[in-house]
DNA sequence: TGATCTTTCAAACATTCGTAAGAATTCATG
DNA sequence: CATGAATTCTTACGAATGTTTGAAAGATCA
């Protein structure tokens, strides 16, 4: 009867999911077969959709994962920081760590664009980012900024900014945090009403 | 014998071209079939053999047409100016209005990356992509900016904060030439060395 | 016209894909 | 152990894919 369920197995689901976010940020949703993801978890593909409905609503959990995990990474970097333009600082070394630390595969977000899907899952996609974006945004409206400057393309520049570093970024070179550091420097200029 | 070869069809393969271009800008790589660019050139899908010698050939020569073309029309756009600053204005100008005109297929060297690809083919997007970024470099290279401030995370912040304009920018809203002006102006208070 | 080269077609090939259906297995619990 | 539910395997289907091949059609020019 209807007793607690979820104790002991909560392995297989989040193996899959963790198996296909490596294998979905590596060769994009369409270059990642079932049989792909399957092997990678240790099981046969047709396994899969017990966990899953289709192909599409596995890869709509794993991009709310890849979306939470940037969310969480990019939040907790902020902690105890007051001035906002620390905290502007903080969130984007937490989110250029979690993008483009080598062991994540947040960055899917980033390459698998809601904008070529439809429907449902499309809708899915975007409301994910949205959530995401949606801390960056706070974050812009608390600045001191000139009053002349447009917050939201004051916003979109810096998201645009940090997330071309996936384009770019080379591990040999600075760290995620060192190209926070410079990329936010150089909007920063335009500051406080003085 | 060996006469003039080019003179009455240079029609076919550049017609199979732009079609694949607008199929790959808007359904991606594996997302557009041959049968599908063949069928929008008006011809059957062996046909396109006679052309090129696999898809990623043909990817290949609509990449380096949509890299070309993202070159003049940058270019173009600089024509009458000294001003490194005017230059460099103009220039982000042609390069969306290139990219961002719904007419055009550009943008398809935003979304398929070089990144997930492999051997040649990658190393020929790699290089068209080098070819691009050069004319930027070469601006920014001249601009008479403060002597503390790294030039190459400057240039990436502007590419990266243009090239992501294609995941938000609406139609319905300012157009690529106000887009541009807006996003230079926000990096250009660093500015010369006063 | 006939010969030769270029271009296109028609049909098939071998794979791979997402997914379905049911049997087989494992597992917790009475 | 016996029962029933949860999980996995096996097998296969139908569709779509990139590509090949050899013949047909079209063009060019002696």
């Amino acid at each position: 009867m209807p007793t607690a369920k979820r104790q002991k197995k909560p392995h297989r689901r989040e193996t899959i999911i963790e198996a296909a976010s490596a294998l979905f940020a590596r060769n994009g949703y369409d270059g990642t077969s079932m049989r792909d993801i399957a092997a990678e978890s240790g099981i046969l593909a047709g396994s899969l959709y017990y966990y899953f409905a289709s192909k599409e609503e596995m890869f709509a959990a794993v991009h709310e994962q890849a979306i939470n995990r940037l969310c969480t990474g990019t939040i907790q970097a902020i902690k105890p920081a007051a001035d906002p333009w620390t905290r502007l600082q903080q969130a984007s070394e937490g989110y250029l760590t979690t993008m483009l630390s080598s062991a994540t595969q947040s960055s899917l977000i980033i390459t698998e664009f809601p904008l070529r899907r439809s429907g449902k899952l499309r809708a899915k996609l975007v409301t994910d980012r949205r959530r995401f974006e949606a801390i960056f945004s706070e974050i812009v409206d608390a600045l001191p900024l000139a009053p002349d400057v447009d917050r939201s393309y004051w916003r979109l520049a810096l998201l645009g900014m940090l997330a071309w570093t996936h384009v770019w970024y080379d591990n040999k070179g600075d760290s995620p945090n060192q190209v926070a550091q410079q990329l936010v420097d150089l909007l920063k200029e335009r500051t406080a009403t003085p």
